[in-house]
Parts: structure tokens; C-alpha cells; sequence
DNA sequence: TTAAACTCTATAGTAACTATAGAGTCAAGC
DNA sequence: GCTTGACTCTATAGTTACTATAGAGTTTAA
């Protein structure tokens, strides 16, 4: 068993990230020590790391949470699973093309200005005045 | 002179938003009626339109706030105008490269599933625990 | 005059942490 | 046995740009 400094150095997360997944149920220990230490075993850091490869995706703490929920039900479909990867994609898609837009904009705005004007003079602040 | 509601509408800000910007030192209305109610004239517009002409283009509001500072003096040079889109873009494009990696992770896990496959079957959750 | 529509301030909630404060626990060295 | 330092505990506030109340006061139209 060990306490969560260690279980923080082995899953690379911070100590008090960890204790917010436990208020965010997301994980518990097991058991806490005489003077009231949490105490976790290796099944901790199984429980912890695919935490962390959920959120290395940008998976939502609450997917997170449903993806744990559905783990417990082995023999029941994994459609939602899909769904909820399938519903990711799509919006990490569309965030790239909201980007690509944002892109153009700042590119445009940026090519209206040169250097050496003064603040009166700038296209770029005479742009975003504009109307 | 309106009162907040019009300068809502003229902009299409929500009152609240306007109230959070005077809070943030972005915008204030000159005066206030005898009922202690904010009261705006049309440079009010001007300005709330260039305060979501920024943020439209994702910019701070702390950027934002910059711009206004900036724009008070009209003499000066407007390099850091020009830098501060210059590291806008720059953020953009990084935010594009990082959501590009995280749609093949996520195409690549969504194909190491298929439909009807049980939660136990199920490639995805399979990746996510391993190791 | 009364009801509806509007405005005011102050406060809490959102997401996923991070960063304190102030107190208690534990192990090592003297 | 005592102290020091490293560690842990809970609780709370801060981050960003809003949104959404609550509870009170103001104004306008019927």
C-alpha cells in the first residue's frame, strides 16, 4: 500500500489532482492509514493511468465517469462507448474548423498592418474599430 | 441616452454580459438616471461592437483591454498590437496541430471497435486500460 | 393603481484543475 | 526525547468569460 505522494510520482499526476478525481468520484482508496492517510494499492494506478489516457484525448471528466460506469457491466452492449468516441471526433472536428476560420481572420487582420506605424496609423486596430 | 436593454440589443450582448464587462473595467456608462439606472450614448455601441469584434476572434478580454489602453495613445508605436495577433495566430495554429493528433488518436481507437461488440468485447475500453 | 417589464446589486455555478492556509503525521538525526 | 523536515489532511479561493439566479427597486402602459 502507499500514500498518494507515491501513487502522484507514478502516474505523473499531481497530488492534488488526485484528490479532486476522489471528490469527483472518479477514484477512491481503499483504505486510510492510523493517521488518517489515504492508503492505495496497484490497481489504484491502473484506475489512475486510464484516467489519464481519458483525459490525454480531452475525454470530459463526466465521460470519464460513464466510461467507468459501463466498465462494470461486462456483458451489456458497448454502443454508448462508440457513441461517445464517435460524438468526440465530431466535435474535435468541428473545433478545427472554427479554427481554420479563427486562422483566416487573424491572418487577414494581421496583413493589414505593417511595422513601424504608430497606433493612429494601425490597420489592424483601425480593422476591429471599424463599424 | 439608452438604458442597458437597448445597448443590448443594438449589439446583441446579453445585459449581463454588458454589467460583466463594467466590472472588468472595459466599458462604463457615463451616467446613471435618477433611479440609479445606466445610461449609454452611441460611443457606448461603438465600443461594446469592438469588444466582441475581439472576442469573435477568440482574443482575451484581458488582450482586449490592452487594445483599449493602446488605442488611448495614438502617437506611439503599435508593435505590440501587431505582435499580440502575431502570438495569437501562433496559438492558433499550435491548438490546430494538437486537435489534429488527438482526431487520428481518436479515429484510431474508434476503428479498434466494432457495433455489437459487449462492453467486455469492446476495443475501446480495451485500449483505454491497457497498460 | 396595479401589473408587466425593466433594472439594480450580490452571489453561485460552469470545467478541471492549481494554489494557498493552517493543522496534523511521520521518520530520521542528534 | 526532541526537533526538523517532508509529507499529508481539510477547506477555501482563484482561474476564464460568462450565465443564472434571488430579492429588491424603478418605470411604463393600461
Amino acid at each position: 500500500m502507499m500514500k498518494i505522494g507515491e501513487l502522484a510520482k507514478l502516474t505523473g499526476c499531481s497530488v492534488q489532482t488526485i484528490r479532486y478525481y476522489e471528490k469527483e468520484k472518479l477514484l477512491k482508496s481503499k483504505t486510510r492509514s492510523e493517521g488518517n492517510f489515504r492508503l492505495y494499492d496497484a490497481s489504484a494506478v491502473e484506475q489512475l493511468m486510464f484516467i489519464k489516457h481519458c483525459r490525454s484525448l480531452d475525454l470530459a471528466l463526466s465521460e470519464v465517469r460513464q466510461l467507468i460506469e459501463l466498465n462494470q457491466s461486462p456483458g451489456t452492449h458497448c454502443d454508448n462507448v462508440n457513441k461517445m468516441i464517435d460524438n468526440h471526433i465530431e466535435q474535435v472536428e468541428q473545433r478545427m474548423t472554427e479554427l481554420e476560420r479563427l486562422r483566416q481572420q487573424l491572418t487577414s487582420l494581421r496583413n493589414s498592418c505593417s511595422n513601424n506605424r504608430t497606433i493612429e496609423e494601425c490597420g489592424i486596430l483601425q480593422n476591429l474599430l471599424a463599424k
